[in-house]
Parts: structure tokens; sequence; C-alpha cells
RNA sequence: GGGCGAUUAGCUCAGUUGGUUAGAGCGCAUGCAUGACACGCAUGAGGUCACAGGUUCGAAUCCUGUAUCGCCCA
């Protein structure tokens, strides 16, 4: 049977047919809605991966952590489901495809229309969006296949009209006038996270502003500075700051803005002003800056926009001045239009002072154009305290959404692991700033609202009253203007409102905005199951909402913890009534190896496909998992591998050495199992009581490894699940059971066998979530009929007996004595050394007795002696460990001896020193706790025997060198 | 500007509520073709815990300040 396994672990002959085997008898993963108690059920939603994207290295760290989760929880026997999907992502999939159909075919999306545009990205993702699924297969991500889903497909929209709906209802979503970031070039808003920062050199330009009426003393201009001289034209005030001693007359009077010859008046405002900065004086422009903006709020000044959708200056960017005429319409407005303005300033003598000025541009992350802020109507949700309250999915009541989700956060509904994280959180959602959901794209969930004009607005009214008269299907509004704004609830609805608008010929429009794409993937722990059904049909089968949500854990970065994971909490309380997930687990961020972050740009970032190409997917989750600890940041040194010129990491060898130790452990052990009917009735747990010491020992390691195993994982700490089980299979079953088994399996021992068939399937079952494929490549020779992937997880069978522990751990120092004094000396490997052994103590004899076979087999020797008396035999290496002497004869040079002995008493008397120190020092034994004090007494004691072994010794040798 | 984090061996990181000689992997050095594994085995060297103060019988750990780097928010 063996004959088939090679001496190297080769992932990529295995990983496709472990794989197979998962999905034909695991039926993909597929969760039952069974009846297990809740805390037997274990539920998951994957971070739906946008689905322009390819795996990175933060998507297969999350995987990693997710798949450890849900493996672990359905081996424990629990009901399991890890919900799969990918997320439409709006802007971004829409520039993408737009990009490519211009560079193809030279036609932008107005050239094609609307439907037009939106059939070709679906096809487009029907073509190249799966690709990120399948790479999450390759890791082994044992999501629940079989349900699949995208935030755009049927199950998911109609969570989002139902959740619209409901928020249209009850008030919480609102249309505004706002300032937003205009992406000029895509002709949208977006969202802050959709926008980076780029440092510019830029020019300061001081410009003279004159006083509209001008009294003795007064400056006969006021300067301000700008960067950004063209939104001079929409200036509703300048400020200054109310302490500034230089302006406190002008405040209250007029000035006129050049070019517009507005007269504007001059505020004092202690927010905006900082008067140590340049004149102390600022131009006010609230509909192109959120500072002024908010500034016009305060000071109730009127928004005069200058901006056309396309990035062009509008009809307000003209007047008079100085008995002039000036006129910008229709010039590009950060360019054209600031240079024809300069120029006519300079013109007019108005330029102060111009000097290079760097500062941070924000620029649009998908059209890589400068942002404008612009003033437009968009649609919001309302994220703070609402008069009355609102209502949530459980009929309880709270303040506002966004007070609801700090709520469950403070009250402990939702945990954030680690905890410092909740303050970000809780910091971000208590600004409670409206939330703008509406983008002027054509890819995404259409806003389902209807506008009926104010002149047929009393008549519709009226027909929606008589067919739905509970609004069960429509929700309607009054807009400012007296159109009447209808939301409807369906698709169905829909039908019927297109429908009553056409008998009484009324002409209604529906908003041509999509919703921003964070509002469905709050919607995501809801959506893909079903809601607002129970589940995503009717079957039994498939009744996921109430059994599987709310889910155990959100795994995911930092950087959308407000953005994503915030609203999906206010989400669920606000349609279900409960939080989406218990836990929240925040992994750290994946960077280079001197610290910048993965990007395209750096080109420094690892593909994990090459891992799994080149490592194994099992090394790839071993690496990761072994790095998931709880800081924020965690470095992996990338080098460009020579051979394929793709980048890599050493640190992924650690990961392939292991899947290839535990390969060729297991190898050596399923060679030797034999006969399992002689050991068959052999229980472990027996063993732990009643087998030879090493047994004892290395069934008691296992428990440990056991309880500390389930111990992390439970508390997410991935790393030290990683090295518990590294240390204890490479360590403490390779190194050391397995070498002392060698001895036992050629004298024909059942007893050992039965030892090595349990802690094969027990450390094949702890490693299994780490390293699946490997793991359950080894499992089909132990049993073929069998999946380790729904077997069970070991459980502790003993308790640590301290004696056995500790007898072993000190044959584990005479064996590394004589393997020391044997490298020392060069002896050679085949060459075995006589040893003797002289003890103080009766127990120090008794463990040496006990393990002299382990002892002779691990370091070559043959021990000749063990006793409290023996006369020192000469011509012998020393070494000395506890109250015993070991002998090893016939290598031995006196001088290096001599220095070793000296050397190591001079550190024991070091160690004493301090160790007398303590205990002389009343203070520490009076006020350190009694176990420390009666420690250091324990240890000295300790020393003290060492030192008088190392004395006698030296004292001998040094007699007999003369 | 506000908040958070990091600084421990050449590199990447652990280090529980302060307590016996600060640990691991990689790398390095030396030896070894040992019937599972050279992707291996054995042994070893390597640290003023960023710096300066303080609290304490006792500090990598707690407090204050400084420096450097990073992240988030404005």
């Amino acid at each position: 049977m063996n004959d088939e396994l090679g001496s190297q672990y080769e992932p990529s002959k295995t990983e496709s047919q472990v794989w197979q085997r998962w999905m034909q008898e695991l039926e993909q993963f597929r969760a039952r809605v069974g009846g297990k108690p809740p805390e037997q059920r274990f539920s998951i939603v994957i971070p739906p991966p946008n689905v322009t994207g390819a795996l990175h290295l933060g998507h297969a760290i999350n995987a990693t952590i997710q798949d450890i989760l849900i493996r672990y929880h359905r081996m424990l026997g629990h009901d399991t489901l890890w919900m799969p999907g990918i997320d439409h992502a709006g802007i971004a999939t829409q520039a993408v495809v737009e990009k490519t159909i211009f560079e193809k075919e030279k036609k932008s999306r107005h050239d094609l229309g609307r439907d037009e545009l939106v059939r070709r990205i679906w096809q487009w993702k029907e073509t190249f969006g799966n690709r990120i699924l399948s790479q999450l297969q390759a890791v082994g991500a044992s999501c629940d296949w079989s349900r699949t889903r995208f935030t755009l497909d049927e199950t998911c929209a109609a969570a989002v009209r139902e959740a619209f709906f409901r928020l249209f209802a009850a008030g919480l979503i609102f249309r505004g006038r706002r300032l937003v970031n205009w992406d000029a070039q895509l002709k949208t808003a977006v969202a802050d996270d959709e926008i980076y920062f780029e440092t510019l050199r830029g020019q300061m330009t001081s410009i003279r502003y004159p006083l509209a009426e001008r009294r003795d003393g007064d400056p006969e201009y006021l300067i301000v500075a700008t960067t950004r001289p063209e939104t001079m034209l929409g200036d509703t005030a300048v400020a200054v700051h109310p302490d500034d001693p230089r302006y406190r007359s002008v405040i209250g009077r007029e000035v006129i803005v050049p070019l517009v010859g507005r007269r504007v008046p001059i505020i004092a405002d202690g927010q905006l002003v900082d008067m140590n900065f340049g004149t102390g004086v600022v131009k006010v422009t609230p509909a192109h800056d959120p500072n002024d903006y908010a500034t016009g709020l305060r000071h109730n000044l009127p928004q005069i926009n200058l901006l056309t959708p396309d990035g062009r200056m509008n009809e307000n960017g003209a007047g008079q001045f100085n008995g002039a005429a000036y006129d910008y319409h229709g010039k590009r407005f950060a360019s054209d239009a600031r240079k024809a303005i300069l120029a006519d300033l300079e013109t007019l003598g108005l330029i102060a002072e111009t000097r290079v000025h760097e500062h941070d541009v924000g620029h649009s992350d998908r059209s890589k154009t400068p942002i404008e802020p612009y003033l437009s109507e968009q649609w919001f949700v309302r994220m703070g305290d609402v008069d009355g309250g609102v209502r949530l999915g459980d009929q309880t009541s709270t303040p506002g959404l966004a007070q609801a989700a700090i709520d469950a956060v403070a009250d402990g509904r939702v945990n954030i692991t680690p905890e410092r994280y909740a303050r970000g959180y809780t910091d971000w959602l208590s600004q409670k700033r409206d939330w703008c959901i509406s983008r002027q794209l054509w890819w995404g969930h259409q806003i389902p609202v209807w506008t009926t004009p104010a002149s047929a607005a009393d008549e519709m009214h009226k027909v929606l009253q008589i067919h739905d008269p509970e609004a069960q299907m429509f929700g309607a509004r009054r807009r400012a203007d007296g159109a009447l704004l209808i939301c409807s609830r369906s698709e169905t609805t829909d039908h019927t409102l297109k429908n009553l608008a056409e008998r009484q010929a009324i002409e209604i429009q529906r908003d041509d905005d999509v919703l921003d794409t964070w509002f469905s993937s709050a919607l995501w722990p809801l959506s893909t199951m079903g809601w607002p059904q129970q589940g995503t049909s009717p079957a039994p089968d498939d009744q996921l909402l109430p059994y599987y949500y709310p889910t155990q854990v959100l795994s995911t970065a930092r950087e959308i913890l407000t953005l994503w994971v915030a609203r999906m909490v206010m989400f669920g309380l606000f349609c279900d009534g409960h939080v989406p997930f218990r836990k929240v687990y925040i992994h750290a961020v994946i960077q280079d190896g001197s610290g910048r972050p993965m990007k395209k740009s750096l080109g420094n970032g690892v593909d994990p496909v090459d891992i799994v190409e080149s490592h194994g997917a099992d090394a790839l989750r071993y690496t990761l998992a072994s790095m998931a600890t709880e800081t924020q940041d965690i470095r992996l040194p990338v080098v460009k591998d020579a051979a394929t010129g793709k980048n890599t990491s050493p640190r992924f060898d650690a990961g392939r050495h292991f899947a290839n130790k535990v390969w060729n452990a297991s190898r050596f052990i399923l060679s030797h199992l034999g006969n399992e009917e002689d050991y068959v009735g052999v229980a472990p747990a027996e063993l732990a009581v009643k087998g030879e010491l090493a047994d004892r020992w290395i069934l008691a390691a296992t428990s440990k490894a056991i309880s500390d195993a389930r111990q992390c994982i439970d508390e997410f700490h991935f790393a030290d699940l990683v090295s518990t089980l590294y240390q204890y299979f490479w360590g403490d079953v390779c190194d050391w059971y397995l070498e002392i088994a060698k001895a036992r399996i050629r004298s024909g021992d059942t007893q050992v066998r039965a030892v090595l068939n349990y802690l094969l399937r027990t450390s094949l079952a702890l490693l299994h979530p780490i390293m699946p494929f490997v793991t359950e490549a080894i499992w089909e020779r132990l049993s073929p009929n069998d999946l380790l992937a729904r077997s069970a997880f070991p459980e502790p069978i003993s308790i640590a007996d301290h004696e056995t522990v500790k007898t072993f751990s000190v044959l584990q120092q005479i064996t590394r004595a004589i393997r020391d004094i044997r490298s020392q000396y060069n002896v050679d490997g085949k060459t075995v050394v006589a040893v003797r052994v002289q003890c103080d103590s009766a127990e120090m004899i008794k463990r040496v007795a006990l393990g002299r076979t382990i002892i002779e087999n691990l370091s070559q020797c043959s021990i000749l002696e063990v006793d409290a008396k023996m006369v020192p035999p000469p011509e012998s290496a020393i070494a000395v460990v506890g109250d015993a002497t070991i002998y090893v004869a016939g290598v031995v040079n006196r001088d290096i001896e001599i220095q070793k002995l000296r050397q190591r008493r001079a550190e024991i008397e070091k160690l004493m020193a301090s160790g007398r120190s303590k205990l002389e020092n009343n203070q520490f034994v009076s006020k350190a706790p009694e176990k420390v004090v009666q420690g250091i007494r324990d240890q000295l004691e300790l020393y003290k025997a060492e030192w008088q072994r190392i004395d006698e010794n030296l004292g001998r040798m040094l007699a007999t060198t003369q």
C-alpha cells in the first residue's frame, strides 16, 4: 500500500483529487438544516470579494482563518454553513468594463445606452467574475459551494428592495442636497473610501478682495489665499477669526468678490479660520469645499454651485466687476477656467502674491482624476437619532440607526477581537453622519423610487390610497416642490405601479441612480440566507434563516470595519432585530519585508495562486496561519524567484517543509502499523495510565496538545495554534516518540503500534483545519471509506501525569547531554560510547533506570553503571544534569573539560549570587508571594547541588592534571 | 490636528494578571548519506528587550516623556 507514497510530498498530485472527493462526498460542503440545538450550529458569511478582483494574500489569510474555524466546527459535529459569494462592486466593475469597451470599440457608455451597457457587464461577469471563487477553492476553502451568491442576484435583490422599502417607510431614507465627492470623469458621486490622496505641486495665490465701503483706517483690500482660485466665483463670504485684532473693525461689513462683483459679508468664525496662517482671512465657498460648506450652514450663507456634472463652469461663473463683464461659462473647471481667472486677476492687479505650494489632492480611485466637491441631489440614509425613535426588526425601539449599532457593541451582543478596534467602530458611528447611498451609475441596484410631477401628485396619491390602503406595496412622500416620491416594494409592485399610472395617464419616472454597493453588502448575512423569506427556497432543507442566522463569526480586514461591519450591524438590527454575527475577528494586514503595503504599483505583492502552485495550498495556509497574531500589520519578506520571475517568500518554505514532514512521518507509521487486529482492543486511554514510560508521556503530551489546540481556535489564536501543533508533532512525536518507537517496532512490540495508530489519527485530525489536503490524503490510506473532513476532532484522553512528564524531561536532558559531548568530540555516529551515571538521590537513580534504553538508543551509548557511590572513572568527559553526573568514557580532552566546568561553575555562581541576594533582602521575602520565594529557594538548592558536582569534578581533574 | 499600533537574536515574530537563566521558525556555524523525511538528523553560537526617567522587593511587561516607522479619522 505504501509503495505508492513517494518520499516527498507532491501537493500538485494530491490536491485536486482530494478536492474532488470533498466536492462529491460532502456534496460541495452543503450545509444541512437539521435539528441541532443552537450551540451546535456554526455559520459564517464570507466577506464577498469584488467581482473584478483576483485573489490576494489578504483574501488568502482570511479564507484560511475562516476555513480553520469552519472545518474545526464541522469536525466537532456541528451543523455548519460557510456562505460564499461575490460583490458586484458597482463603480469598480462598471469602470473596468467601460474602459475595455472604449479601448476595443471607441464607444462610451452613452453611445451604448443603459440597457446595453448593463447587458455587457453581466456578460463580462459570467465570463470573468468567478475566477476568484475557483482561486478560493484552490486554497481549500470549504464553503457551501452549492449556495454561492452574488449581490446582484434575485435573492439578494429581493432583500435590497425590502430593506429599502422599510427604511423609506420609516422615514430613514431621504433625498437631500449635499456636498459630495464628484468624479467628473465618471460623472458620479464616489464614497470617501474610493478616494486616494496625491501630493501635488500647486500654486497658492493671494487675491485682493476690495472692501465694499471704505472707512477711515480701513485697508483697501482684504487678502485671501487659495489653491483653487476658480472657486472664488462661488464665494458667499470671507471669514476672519473673532479674536483677530487686525480685522475686528471690519466684521459684519462687506467685500466685493472680484470678477463676479458679488457683495459678500465679512464673517467671524473661530472654527474655520486659523489666525496664524497666511493673512488670517479665508474665502468661504460653501458649494465647493467641505469646511466652507459647514461654515455656510453655521452662518446661513447661500450656496452657489459653479460646476456642471462633466466638470465645467456653469452659468453662475459670470458677472460684472469694475464696469467690465467676465464670463467663464463652459470652460473646464480646474484648468481652463482657472487659467483665465488668474489672467484676468493679474490684469486687474488683484494678485498680491503667488508661491509654490505642495498639497494633497483627492483623486478618484477609479478614474484617477481629481475629485471635485460638488453640491448635488443625493439619497441618504439617516444615521442620527430621530424624534420618536426608530423601530427595529424585533419591535424594540432605538434612538437611531447608528446608536443601535453602537449599543450592540457596547452591551456585548457583538464582540470585536482584537478589542481595541471597538473604539474606531464606536467613534465612527458616533459622528452619525448621514450615509450617501446614491451613485450616478448604471451597474447596481436601481433606486426603487418613482417621481410623479406636482401637477398629478394629488391624483396619484389618491390612487395609491385606494389600491394600497395599508401601505404594504408602496411608500409615498411629498417632495418640497410638490412632486410625489413613490417607493415600490418589489418587482411585482413595480408592475402594479406602472399599470396604475398608465390607467390614470399619469407620467411617472424612475430614479436613474443606483445604490451604493455597501447598501447591498450591508444586507449580506440576511440576503444570502433568503431574507425576507425564511430561506432561498421553500424547501425545508433550505430554511436557512431561522437555523443559521445570526452567524457566529465575521472575519475581515480592519479597513472595512466601519464601511461594512457597522452597516451590517445596523441593517441586521433594523431588518431582523438581531445582530448579524456574535463575534468580529479583525485579521492583520500583510505587508512586504520593509513594511510597505502590497500594491500592484509597487510590484511587491505575492500571488497566493503562485504559492499554491509552487508550495501547495497547505504550505500557504500553514504559513499564513502562523502569521495570524493580534498585531495590526505583519511583514512578509518578498523575493523574486529566479526560475519563474514571480514574487515569493522564503516564509512559505516552512509550510512546505512541515507538510513534507507530516507526509514522511505518516509514511513511516503507516508502513509499521501491521495488523490492526493485534492492537485494536488496546485503548489509548488505558495506555496513558498503564503503558510504558514513553507511551504515558506521549499520550499526556497529545492530550495537552488537543486541549491547547481547541483553546487556540476558540480564542482566535491562530499563530499559537500553529506553533503548538508544530512543536507537538515535529518535536514530541517525530523527534522523540518515533525515535523511541523504532527499537520497539524492531522487537515486535504491539503496544507501540497501538500508540502509533492513535498518534497518527489524532495528529492528522488536529492538523486538518490548517492543512486539509495532506492530512486528508494520508487519512485515505488509513480509512479509505471515510473522510477526515467529517471525522471527529480529537478530545483529550488523560490528564498530565507530573511524575511521567518530569521523568521524561530528565531523560531528555541526559540524552542531550550525551549527544552534546559526542558532538564536541566529533564522535562518529556509529560508535557506541560507554556511560556511567553517578546520582545522589534515589529518585534520580530510579528515573535513569526507567529510561535506560531510551537514553541508550537515542544517544548511541551503553550505560554501564548507575549508582550513588561511584569511583569517578578516569579519562571521561563530564556533564551535570540536576544531581546526576554523567561520565562519557573514552572521549576526553582535559583542557576542554576543565574549561567547560569552570565556565559552567562561574555561570552557576552568578545565578546563586542573584538568588541569595533576593533571599537576603527582607523586603523581597516579606512582600513577594510565598510561592515565588519558595521557588527561588528550591532553585537555589538545585544550583547548589549542581555547583557541588561541578566543583568536585573540577577539583579532581585539576589534581590529576598535575 | 485627533485616535490607534509597532520598536525583543542577522530576518520574521511569540512572550498570559510584573516573579526562577527572555522563547520559536528561518538564517548562520560544526558534524552526519543513521531503513520515514537532506524539504532531513544532531549539536552550537547569537539578545543593554528603541532611548531617558519613574513606580515596585522585583519591569521586556505598569506610568511619563523622547525618537523612528506605520495605520485609521478629520
